[in-house]
DNA sequence: GTCGTTGCAAAGCGTTTGCAGCCTA
DNA sequence: TAGGCTGCAAACGCTTTGCAACGAC
């Protein structure tokens, strides 16, 4: 019953916990494959959907692309994709103005934001 | 080099035309099919794929679900989900407040807006 | 020693694609 | 009749899962 604290798991969440960006299972998988080099893909993806139901971790899913994972627990933040560079910038903060989109009768619980464009290097 | 006008296209487009809600696949394959029965998967995504590329279908494609499919042409709006019931409602209009969302260096070219609670009659 | 966890490989699911035959123009 | 289009089925990429061995406690 009690959870076991395991190298795998360890290797994973500092991934994570030292990534500066959102990270794919494959990015994960090959950053923690260097403290466990036995690791496995189904492990990986074992971990994340534990972490995931726990709260300590979040999905970013992109329109189209495979799911990035983040540790939770940051500050309500969205992302800005540079559709040259492909870099990911957290955007923080978040428009109150998003209540007055719909209609009164509609309770918003929740909202995803993604922004695309070109970041101030390519430009 | 001609484009054909094939019976399989005109019911995959009829479906999309008649369509209040965006459809997935699936839903554009079992309807369709009600006019051209012998109609098959492989088709419908090609299909779809060539008129997504055309600009006439758009693709509305929520965080960890399948696509959804639309006529594209459609004033820009956005997608409210119901958390209760899975129905979408279209959202129109969409606010000028997402361009202060980021620094003056960053050129936003585009944005998905995805709105998620409870809609009139589930609450 | 127990039993949660792992690696492996097979299976699952949505989507893409090669190919031979079909059918629109 | 030409060649774009279709149905079929195999292949693909990502993710999940069954199972026997492993290892944390």
């Amino acid at each position: 019953m009690a959870e076991r604290n395991t190298r795998q798991k360890r290797a994973i969440q500092a991934v994570l916990a030292t990534a500066e960006a959102p990270l794919s299972v494959r990015d994960i998988l090959l950053a923690a494959r260097r403290d466990v080099p036995s690791l496995s893909q189904g492990t990986v993806y074992r971990v994340l959907k534990a972490l995931t139901a726990k709260g300590r971790v979040a999905i970013v899913q992109l329109p189209g692309e495979v799911p990035l994972y983040e540790v939770a627990g940051k500050s309500h933040h969205h992302f800005f994709r540079c559709r040259k560079c492909d870099h990911m910038y957290e955007i923080e903060g978040c428009s109150k103005v998003l209540r007055h989109l719909v209609p009164d009768e509609f309770q918003l619980e929740d909202h995803e934001i993604f922004l695309f464009g070109l970041c101030p290097v390519c430009r």
